[in-house]
DNA sequence: TGGCGATTTGGCTATAATGCCAAATGTACA
DNA sequence: TGTACATTTGGCATTATAGCCAAATCGCCA
């Protein structure tokens, strides 16, 4: 793996860890369903108003979000749906785990 | 958020966060063209065989890869090629970011 | 302009992830 | 059986992440 390699694959891995936390997964889902403000998302999850901030900036830094400012308010929305298709390929893998670990397949 | 969900949101997160780093990525992408023994992927990386060997488990915990004793080697294959449907879906977005960067819009 | 609600930022602690080395394990084969 | 090779595991230091509180911003409106 060359340098120009490495670099894509950093930069590749940034994107996907920004996804990679169980509160940043929920919120993209609940974003696909339409915009929301940060105190609407605070809601729906156990979680601080400063932690949930922190956690869409993290998703706005990869680019997988956006925030709109309007008022006091900022509404954020998901900016690349496509990230919604890991949703299902995930699934997938867990099913087929699980699917091994009961059958004793293998 | 109920308890329900929540779990499930773990168990996502889980199997995304086992590919959100670079050298992983690597790997994924480097068995999904064919099977590979620890000793050869290590050749490809820079890093000690002993992390890549952690790294494999890392992708083995999460159900991406399976790994097949053969001999004194054990050799490793993608379980699950959609996982490699994440990369188009992340160019995507890393180009879009990209693009906005440079041409300023927004 | 003063204060309120919304959001972000700073700072801190606790926890988790990374990567190396060294050692252990497992397998083949002379 | 002993040695060489492939792989995994334990242990440790370094670094990154998460989450809370408190404080700072920002925008609105009386």
């Amino acid at each position: 793996m060359n340098a120009k390699d490495h670099a894509r694959y950093e930069t590749l891995a940034h994107v996907i860890k920004a996804m990679a936390h169980p509160t940043r997964l929920f919120l993209v889902e609940e974003l696909s369903r339409g915009e929301r403000c940060v105190l609407e998302l605070t809601g729906m999850v156990r979680a601080d108003v400063s932690t949930v901030s922190k956690h869409l900036a993290v998703l706005k830094a990869a680019a997988i979000v956006e925030g709109e400012k309007r008022g006091s308010n900022v509404y954020y929305r998901l900016k690349m749906p496509c990230v919604l298709s890991f949703f299902g390929c995930v699934e997938n893998v867990i099913e087929a785990s699980a699917r091994e670990r009961l059958g004793l397949v293998e």
